[in-house]
RNA sequence: GGAGAGGUGGCUGAGUGGUUGAAAGCGCUCCCCUGCUAAGGGAGUAUAGGGUAAUCCCCUAUCGAGGGUUCGAAUCCCUCCCUCUCCGCCA
């Protein structure tokens, strides 16, 4: 969510921000809704003040058996008037928060300009696809029958999902392991594990509701409760109307879970294998900094999900998302790509995001420093430290040997015991 | 799932219709006193929105959430959520 206030004072700013989304922000409407509401509240609050005075002179004349029936009369007056002007404001303000709640988020300025993510920039490339002298198979080519099985997804449950066997099944669970080790003992996070179902507040918080409920599986029932569709939404909600001491900044939390998506609009999109899923497990970072350590924070962070990459040797980029592919609470994404083979090109495995003070807006999420008593707004940060089935793809892809075997990668050997899997 | 009890400020805990945003205690901050990290005295100590340039000041809201009764509700009524105890069931 947006500051109002600043809507207010530099509005030209704003619209120019949101427009580079190709979002069209009609200031003309807010500030419309916006000018009646703080009419119609400065007169409200007014109204109830006297109306407050009243009742007070009421309670002291009952106290000495004075006749208040003139003063009860004008009080009754006073509180169906006020009554009715609540309505309407209630109104008013229900509008204005629908409209703040579907504003993105604005953009850094160095945030390159893009319609889409073709035109996505290239921050930096790190390892070298390796030559293979054979041609080769793609990830559900060297796996069918031996551990990936998509055809036991399908008749549990439906399309779109899988069931991992043996050597696979175990892979990613070693990865898992491998990540959160090295998250809690080399970069500072600390583990939580969260519900994997969450309320509409939550949603509401990081942003994945109002705007987007068609990407999640809602429950059944009264409660309006959803799969969740990253650790972000529980992870990040543990700040939600909080007001956090200066000394425990910055908070770093680790989390897997597995998240659900409906990957609506995605029909035809990586219909093979396990690269794009309605289930799919991953570990998430997450960041709670003060708003002038943030910069440095997504730097960090991109670089904590950049070491697990590195340790498997897996060839990958950074790219910096464009205006047009920035996602709606992000002021700035850096997505990483690890190298697929079977496709010739990077594919998406990590996506860091600076949500500066927009998420913590919605959720309440401050800090206090012990010397001013002033609570801020925190700032919040987020990135795959990766999507588990994509870095399975990746290893399995990347490092096949011509009989079909996969060579483990060194820093995932004690966690698998092995150093080749698949060899049949 | 059944029966009962309860949800008040950072914490403990008073408060069943009237100057209560809320007693008291604890904690915390600042000051005073005190010849030694003890004791005592004083002041302060919620969040959000609006008026404002303002972290002073003024107004409004908030005692789990939402609605209702009333001139006036932390206090009465209704619905929901949550916690605790006992029983049942269960990994």
């Amino acid at each position: 969510m947006l500051d109002s206030k600043k809507l207010r004072k530099e509005t030209e700013l704003v619209i120019q921000n949101l427009s580079r989304r190709g979002f069209n922000f009609d200031f003309k409407k807010w500030e419309n809704l916006e000018l009646q509401r703080k009419e119609l509240q400065a007169f409200n609050e007014n109204q109830q003040s006297k109306l407050n005075d009243i009742s007070k002179e009421i309670g002291l004349a009952k106290k000495e058996s004075n006749d208040t029936s003139k003063l009860q009369k004008e009080a009754s007056m006073l509180t169906a008037e006020i009554k009715n002007q609540t309505k309407q404001l209630d109104q008013l303000l229900m509008q204005i928060n629908e409209f703040v709640m579907s504003l993105p988020n604005l953009i850094d300025t160095d945030v390159p300009d893009g319609k889409d993510e073709t035109e996505n920039l290239e921050i930096r490339k790190c390892g070298s696809p390796k030559e293979f002298d054979f041609t080769p198979k793609d990830h559900l080519e060297l796996g069918e029958n031996r551990g990936i099985d998509m055809e036991a997804g399908v008749k549990i449950t439906g399309s779109r999902f899988k069931v991992l066997r043996n050597d696979i099944a175990h892979l990613q669970r070693a990865l898992l392991n491998l990540m959160i080790d090295t998250h809690v003992s080399e970069h500072g996070y600390e583990e939580v594990y969260v519900p994997y179902i969450v309320n509409e507040d939550s949603l509401l918080g990081t942003g994945q509701l109002p705007k987007f409920e068609e990407d999640l599986f809602k429950l059944e029932g009264k409660n309006n409760f959803y799969l969740t569709s990253t650790a972000e939404v529980p992870v990040t909600n543990l700040f939600r109307d909080e007001i956090l001491d200066s000394e425990i900044l910055p908070v770093k939390y680790v989390c897997h879970t597995p998240c659900f998506r409906s990957e609506a609009g995605s029909y035809g999109k990586d219909t093979r294998g396990i690269m794009r899923l309605h289930q799919f497990e991953k570990v998430e970072l997450v960041q709670a900094v003060e708003s002038s350590d943030s910069d440095d924070a997504l730097e960090e962070l991109t670089g904590h999900a950049e070491a697990i990459l590195r340790k498997l040797d897996l060839p990958y980029r950074v790219v910096s998302l464009c205006s047009g592919d920035i996602g709606f609470s992000s002021a700035k994404t850096y997505d990483l790509e690890v190298w697929v083979p079977s496709q010739s090109s990077y594919r998406e495995i990590s996506s860091c995001s600076n949500f500066r003070d927009f998420q913590a807006r919605r959720m309440k999420a401050r800090w206090r420093s012990k010397q001013d008593k002033r609570t801020e707004l925190i700032n919040t940060l987020n990135g795959s430290g990766l999507a588990l089935s994509r870095t399975v793809l990746a290893i399995l892809e990347n490092f096949q040997e011509a009989d079909g075997s996969i060579t483990v990668p060194d820093a995932l050997r004690d966690y698998l015991g092995k150093d080749r899997i698949l060899s049949t």
